[in-house]
DNA sequence: AGCTTGCTTTCCACTGAGTGAAAAAGAGAT
DNA sequence: ATCTCTTTTTCACTCAGTGGAAAGCAAGCT
């Protein structure tokens, strides 16, 4: 009686070998960056010996390396390709100036988010400080309601992402968030008129941020923010280098149009 | 040494599922990064019925995705990956806010640069201007030799990488690099001295650049560079805060220490 | 309209690449 | 020394993956 599946009960080990690739490439993430060989095994449900030769096979295409003790982790080819994709390719590479600049002119730590599916992602994360609380890494998904980033592009963002967010309960992540659909409704609204959006510690307690869209032929692409740690209340005296740069980079992307990512 | 052994006549097509998996995302590069099934069918010697089904697997897991037109490019799960990798996970994330400061302090553009086989290879570049003659790309190798970031690895690094590449013949970009090796050798002694390391034109005619040494536990692990684009000369007065700065961030990969990518 | 060209997508009988249990070879622990 | 938990190799079986051929699409040309 071996039936030890996970909780859903549907254990989806793919039988195609390119998925069965796939996945033991997404067993590595931020908290766990490197496994061995028998961790993939008891993580994916593959057999150890497939496991060993498929691993085989990633490496020689570097897709994945060893790591000196016997942990393999993602190969720098990822990285490389990475870089060709349209995340990188061209929002990222024509926001950065303006990032830079804002966060010259500022002197805080800068952020740069997308949309993406059902959260908001950090792309870019901009630090003058060596000592950083590492609050948000770039590549994780924030929620939408409670992110300085998050809302902003839902206000500006299509009705239909809108209702379906506001229709969700949404989660306390500190006492300040807002739960309330009535309230952050309205807030949004708000949001809307005044250009940008603001927030003080409804996501990570004792965190302030300001953050103003990037709108590209109508739709929203991406948000600018200026986030601190130290519940300033005044962050909002950036609010007119902050629109410059998110108009910057909108301009921008316009002019340079093409097809963009998506 | 593996160059590139992609050259058309030879196609020693792969038998193995995944290494033509890995064969089909291999073929997106900078000046193609987007192809039709055709074309990729093309390039990798498969049979389009191939191509096809193996796109699909790898679109099921987001390693590629549609164009809106008939093409494919990588996804963004590639990118996802990108930044669990070694290149991205310590080094560049412990770089940023020096690079960030020193970019602030200077107001040029900064660069920051790994060695990587058999050549120098860009990881960031920090720009503050919004219009940028995009000489380096993020992720494209540049020669040893003639690049400033190539030069100072070369004359920290060890001994048989320097006489390896001194070994070759050093291609001339433009009149000034320098070709000669006992020229060269006497260069990167200078550089030693010095500390850092100076170039005027030697492989992008009208660029000047200064660029120091990253060195953790006695070996390089990275080069900070400045460059620009009006053969400024006095470029040398930045040295300062150069060299302050990779030594930052070798201090810092010292103190993280743990066992560094590659 | 038709004809042509070049692409994508579906179909399906064949077969060898991929499989995974089991055994061998290491690597630590106690 | 013997357990225990790893990684690696082996090998006979078989079903996943194959690819030629054909059907579907979409432009472009006459």
């Amino acid at each position: 009686m071996t039936a030890r599946d996970d909780a859903e009960g549907l254990s989806p080990v793919p039988k195609s070998v390119v998925a069965r690739a796939l996945l033991i490439l997404g067993q590595f993430s931020a908290t766990t960056p490197s496994m061995t060989i028998s961790q993939l095994s008891r993580a994916t449900g593959l057999p150890v010996a497939t496991v060993f030769r498929l691993l085989g096979e990633l490496e020689a295409g570097h897709f994945v390396q060893r790591a000196g003790n016997g942990q393999f982790r993602l190969g720098n080819r990822l990285w490389e390709m990475g870089l060709l994709t349209p995340l990188h390719g061209r929002l990222r590479e024509t926001a950065l100036p303006f990032l830079l600049n804002l966060q010259y002119k500022t002197r805080e730590t800068v952020q740069f988010a997308i949309p993406n599916g059902d959260a908001a992602l950090y792309i870019e994360k901009l630090t003058h400080e060596e000592a950083v609380p590492h609050q948000s890494r770039i590549g994780s998904p924030m929620p939408w309601h409670g992110t300085g980033v998050g809302k902003v592009m839902l206000a500006f963002g299509d009705e239909a992402t809108r209702d379906e967010v506001l229709g969700q309960p949404l989660a306390a992540h500190t006492p300040d968030t807002l739960v309330d659909p009535t309230v952050l409704r309205r807030e949004l609204l708000a949001i809307r008129q005044r250009g940008y959006s603001t927030s003080a510690g409804e996501y990570v307690a004792g965190s302030t941020s300001i953050a103003a869209p990037v709108i590209v032929h109508g739709v929203v692409h991406a948000a600018v923010g200026i986030v601190n740690y130290r519940m300033d209340a005044g962050l909002e005296r950036f609010s007119e280098p902050l629109l410059h740069a998110a108009q910057g980079i909108s301009r921008r992307l316009e002019d340079t149009d093409g097809l963009i990512g998506q």
